[in-house]
DNA sequence: ATATTCTTACGAAAGTTTTCGTTGACACTA
DNA sequence: TAGTGTCAACGAAAACTTTCGTAAGAATAT
């Protein structure tokens, strides 16, 4: 599968977080970030169904577009692709990176220190 | 200053890494991990020039590139632009996606927490 | 000097992304 | 039924990326 373009990821965003939508509801609530045509959010959607990377229910006269993939496998190969591309693999010079010139608080620390303990306990 | 694009961060990973360096060197260093035309290299290395991402020195016949921008800052804009366009925001997010699907040491699981002792240390 | 090699510059082709305008179908309404 | 609004499809333009081939000049070797 395709690493999704800027534009491809805003529209997937609209749909992973208000599940199935039409043309004119994923228009509207991008439209409430930055100006964008109705029918070029039609057109991305096209190419997107045409990629595979959203399916199209046509039952309705105004088809319904969902997102093939769930929100976690997208993220994960996101976050995997930057990991390598940019920071060589090394997790801690993304984390370090990412919390650089950034106000994390002391409830995201603490989860943060959650999620490695969880990961360690996994671990052999 | 503009996101590089894929083409262009593997050259900046060279000069980052080897400091300025000719085309030749560029070519060479590349040509390692995939096969690349020398001419590519140059072309792509003016085109950086054009856009401000390198600027290079023409004092040789064999022009010396050199990355503007220090690793460290390309890099925190990286991982600025993709905690905020994939994982709004979230740190948690980001590092749990990149976690995921991948072995991490012990080593590794140690300096993350040493970072986050230190980026909590330096808080209020 | 002549041939060869190294280097930059130029331009261009092919591919991808982003953006819309226009058209025609369909549906609702006055 | 005529008019109005909604929708998908199509095509296409503009911008950007990626990749090289070719030309021309400079340096080097014979």
């Amino acid at each position: 599968m395709r690493k999704p373009t800027a534009s491809e990821l805003e529209i997937l965003h609209v749909l992973w977080s208000r599940g199935p939508a039409t043309v004119r509801e994923v228009h509207e609530a991008l439209s409430e970030k930055k100006p964008v045509g109705y029918t070029t959010v039609l057109k991305l959607l096209q190419i997107m169904t045409a990629k595979g990377t959203v399916r199209r229910n046509e039952r309705q006269r105004a088809h319904v577009y969902e997102a093939c993939e769930p929100a976690e496998k997208t993220k994960r190969q996101f976050a995997g692709d930057v990991l390598q591309r940019v920071f060589d693999g090394s997790a801690s010079q993304l984390m370090m990176h990412a919390l650089a010139g950034r106000r994390a608080s002391k409830e995201e620390l603490k989860e943060l220190r959650r999620l490695l303990d969880e990961y360690e306990r996994k671990l052999p």
